[in-house]
RNA sequence: GGGGGUGUGGCAGAGCGGACUAAUGCACCAGACUGUAAAUCUGGCGGGAGGAAUCCCUUCGGUGGUUCAAAUCCAUCCGCCCCCA
C-alpha cells in the first residue's frame, strides 16, 4: 500500500493533465484535480476539462480517473479550505484502493493549503465583508494597521486582502500572529512542478484560448447564462468566461475579446510560475522530462 | 500638377513653447498573496552609475533657424496618407 502522494503542478498550459495521466497508466494512480474552475459544473471548454464525467465528480481521461471536477454549480462558493477537505477524502479514497493519489493542477494556494494546512480561521461571512467594504480603502488599511500590523504590511493596497486580514481579526479577536503557526507536512509527498520555455508556453496560451472561442466557449457562456446563472456569480469570474460577458453587453469586439482573453491567461501563467518558484519541497521538471517513480526509494 | 494632413519610445496613441524621458493602453520584466486564488494587488520599463535620494549621457523623421528655453514655432529636405486634377 502506498503511503506517498505525487503533486503535479505547472502554469496553465503546460500540460499537466497529460503528464498525470501517464503517470497513472505506468504506476497505477488516479488523478485529483487541484483546479479552481474544473470544480464548475457547466464551464467545460473555457476551463478544458478533459475526458467524460462518468459520476458525480468522477471524470474519465483515457481510462484514467479523474476526481473533484465539476462539483459545484456556477453560483455556488468554493475556498481553499473546503478543497483541502474533498482532497483529503478523495486521497484516502484512492489509497484505500491500492492506487497511487496524483494530485494535478495549477492552483498554488489549494496546493499549499492541501500539503501544509490552513490555520484556523473562520470562513467567509458576507455580512461582515459588505460592510467592510463600503467604507474606504484609506479606513480599512488605517484599522488593519492598529489591529494587526504585519497582516497590514503584508496586505497594502490590496482591498480584497485587506477585507480578508479584518475579517479575520473581527472575528476571532487574534492577529494572524498568534493565528498563523508553522506547518509541518500533511502528507509525504513528492511535488513535481513542470517548467516550460515562456515562449512556448506563451505560444501554447495564445492559440489555445482561440480555440476555445472557436469551438463554442461562446455558446457555452450563453447556455449557463440561460439556465439563470448571473453574470456576476463565482464561476463566471473565471478567464475567459468574464470577457465573454464582456463581449455579449458590447463592452468588447470580438478581436478584443480573444486578445484580452489571452493576455489576462498569460499574466495568469505568469503569477502561477512566480508562485511556485518560492514554494518549498518542489522539484522543478521540463516538461519534456519522464517522471521515474520506480527510482525512488518509497516506491520500491 | 494643385490643395490638405501627418511623421512621437517595441507597438498604439496623448502632448503642440518652459513642470517632457515625454500621459495612457498594449507588449515586456520583476514581485506580493493562509479560506474570492483563472481572484486580488504592487513595482519596473531609453542607456550608464548607485540600495536609495540622486547624478551623468541620449530621445519626439533629417537638417538648419527663431528663442533665455522647442517634441511643441519657422524654413527646408525626406517618408506616409487623403482629396481634386
Amino acid at each position: 500500500m502506498y503511503t506517498y502522494i505525487i503533486v503535479i503542478s505547472g502554469p496553465t498550459a503546460s500540460g499537466k493533465t497529460q503528464k498525470a495521466v501517464k503517470l497513472c497508466k505506468e504506476y497505477n494512480g488516479e488523478i485529483i484535480s487541484c483546479d479552481s474552475r474544473q470544480i464548475y459544473k457547466y464551464l467545460d471548454i473555457g476551463t478544458n476539462k478533459k475526458g467524460i464525467l462518468i459520476d458525480n465528480g468522477i471524470r474519465l481521461i483515457n481510462g484514467i480517473k479523474q476526481y473533484l471536477v465539476d462539483i459545484i454549480e456556477p453560483h455556488e462558493y468554493y475556498d481553499a479550505m473546503q478543497y483541502v477537505n474533498n482532497a483529503d477524502k478523495c486521497i484516502a479514497h484512492v489509497l484505500k484502493h491500492g492506487k497511487i493519489p496524483i494530485v494535478t493542477g495549477g492552483c498554488g494556494l489549494y496546493i499549499k493549503a492541501l500539503l501544509y494546512g490552513l490555520d484556523h480561521a473562520p470562513t467567509k461571512n458576507i455580512y461582515l465583508r459588505n460592510q467592510l467594504y463600503s467604507r474606504s480603502y484609506d479606513e480599512l488599511y488605517t484599522e488593519l494597521k492598529s489591529l494587526d500590523p504585519e497582516a497590514a504590511s503584508r496586505t497594502k493596497k490590496n482591498p480584497q486582502r485587506i477585507v480578508r486580514a479584518l475579517e479575520i481579526n473581527l472575528l476571532t479577536k487574534k492577529n494572524t500572529k498568534e493565528l498563523f503557526k508553522i506547518k509541518n507536512r500533511r502528507y509525504n509527498f513528492i511535488h513535481y512542478h513542470i517548467v516550460t520555455n515562456k515562449d512556448t508556453l506563451y505560444d501554447r496560451i495564445n492559440t489555445r484560448c482561440k480555440n476555445m472561442l472557436d469551438s463554442g466557449m461562446i455558446n457555452e457562456t450563453k447556455k449557463v447564462l440561460n439556465m439563470g446563472f448571473k453574470k456576476d456569480s463565482a464561476a463566471m469570474s473565471s478567464l475567459g468566461y468574464k470577457h465573454i460577458v464582456q463581449y455579449l453587453d458590447n463592452k468588447l469586439s470580438k478581436n478584443d475579446l480573444l486578445r484580452e482573453f489571452s493576455k489576462d491567461t498569460r499574466h495568469y501563467a505568469k503569477r502561477q510560475i512566480t508562485w511556485f518558484k518560492k514554494q518549498p519541497d518542489i522539484e522543478f521538471i521540463f516538461e519534456n522530462t519522464n517522471i521515474k517513480l520506480h527510482e525512488r526509494n518509497q516506491f520500491n
